[in-house]
DNA sequence: TCACCAAGATTGCAGCAGCATTGCGGAGCT
DNA sequence: AGCTCCGCAATGCTGCTGCAATCTTGGTGA
């Protein structure tokens, strides 16, 4: 873990780097404004901290100058210009977390870790067949990232075939996820929905053909 | 944009709800951390507000039982209990931030907008869609640079499209992105705002259109 | 190999659930 | 007070979907 400290204050930046790296972060320090871009563009860092009244200017017009090369580094303002509304601006022009000066080193460290928490990857339940990308959750379907709108029935059929893509999906079991227990079928209703299906994946290139297997079920297969 | 506030002061509660609807954020409210849970099981909030004393328990316990269930939404701890010592409490329990009370609202507005700023939160800072451009925290819409003004709830639903452009929403998504659980709608309301909203957005040559997936949902395309 | 037939494929059709549109009136904001 | 927003409901429309009729396919047995 590596963060840039933004100080002037030689003390507290020297405090701040014994105490981080306690915490195994390593801390490239520097006072000045016109560095610290330049370092931004040498390292890739895992959070900045941000004094504002620097030497060479307000240390907030690093935010949107940081923000405009596309990073987006975690960036937490530590400052003595700690009144409300001071707070709401530091925030509104994209830092992450504001402090006032004086603070725990502990409390630092803890809104670091706040701020660096990422996301466990949600359960990504998504599938892909041929050229599609299926979100069932969403039921949703896109063909090279071009979005295909499928009708209810005839989704579930595919989201049903694309789980088990390359295996045979027993006929009852798509009728099943298809129809809950209310509604009964007495035709080939399904038959009609598998056909339809067929028709529209053909026209939009999807890159998948689904194969009957005599008296068993479907398969859906990439080309 | 919708959040989850759990506070057991009426008075707070009721003033929070309405300054956030200013800011075009749906609120749901609950005074008990039992519910709370519930809550968060049956919806998908983009933020929680959060206090610590609450009348079954300690409101940062909370926490954890959340994170467990793999969820990471975004917490702003709201209290009184603001001693420095607390606040390294609340963060390293997993909170994203924590305030003192009192606060102004701008602030919280402008944590808010950090929190959900963060990479590890699904909202985007800008949504673009066609010709326009889409910032939900400040609710503003623009086509070609210059502004166009929509009602609140049409521009819920804009937002909630335009999160998602190109793959089809839900309807009870978008429900759920208009009305919390208090606004209960028995008829076709959410579907007389997209009317509207198709309408606006032609009138303003937005270049978008939305597309209606039968017994799904919507689907925002560009054109 | 060929005829036979059951299983599957396709497609027109009609019914209807779901969607689009719009006027109205109440509520809320300035 | 005047305005916009917004929920509601009436109306009309669209296209999904179940059904059935018809055609095609492929497995089977003599």
């Amino acid at each position: 873990m590596r963060i840039l400290l933004i100080e002037d204050e030689r003390q507290l930046a020297d405090a701040l780097s014994v105490a981080l790296r306690k915490h195994g972060i390593v801390t490239d320090h520097t006072m000045h404004l016109a560095d610290a871009i330049e370092l931004t563009h040498q390292n890739v860092y895992d959070a900045i901290l941000l004094d504002r009244r620097l030497p060479d200017g307000e240390g907030l017009t690093f935010i949107p100058e940081l923000r405009r090369t596309g990073a987006d580094t975690p960036i937490i303002v530590l400052t003595a210009r700690n009144e409300p509304m001071e707070r709401v601006e530091g925030l509104n022009v994209g830092a992450d977390d504001y402090m006032g000066k004086p603070f725990l080193v502990e409390e630092l460290m803890a809104r670091l870790r706040a701020v660096l928490r990422r996301p466990a990857s949600l359960a990504e339940l998504h599938l892909t067949a041929g050229r599609m990308l299926i979100d069932p959750l969403h039921l949703s379907v896109t063909v090279d990232t071009i979005p295909l709108d499928l009708p209810r029935r005839e989704l579930l059929v595919l989201a049903a075939l694309a789980k088990r893509k390359d295996k045979t999906v027993l006929r009852s079991t798509l009728e099943a996820a298809v129809y809950n227990y209310e509604e009964e079928i007495q035709s080939n209703a399904l038959d009609a929905h598998i056909s339809r299906l067929r028709k529209r994946l053909l026209d939009a290139g999807a890159g998948v053909a689904i194969h009957n297997i005599r008296g068993v079920g479907y398969l859906l297969k990439e080309e």
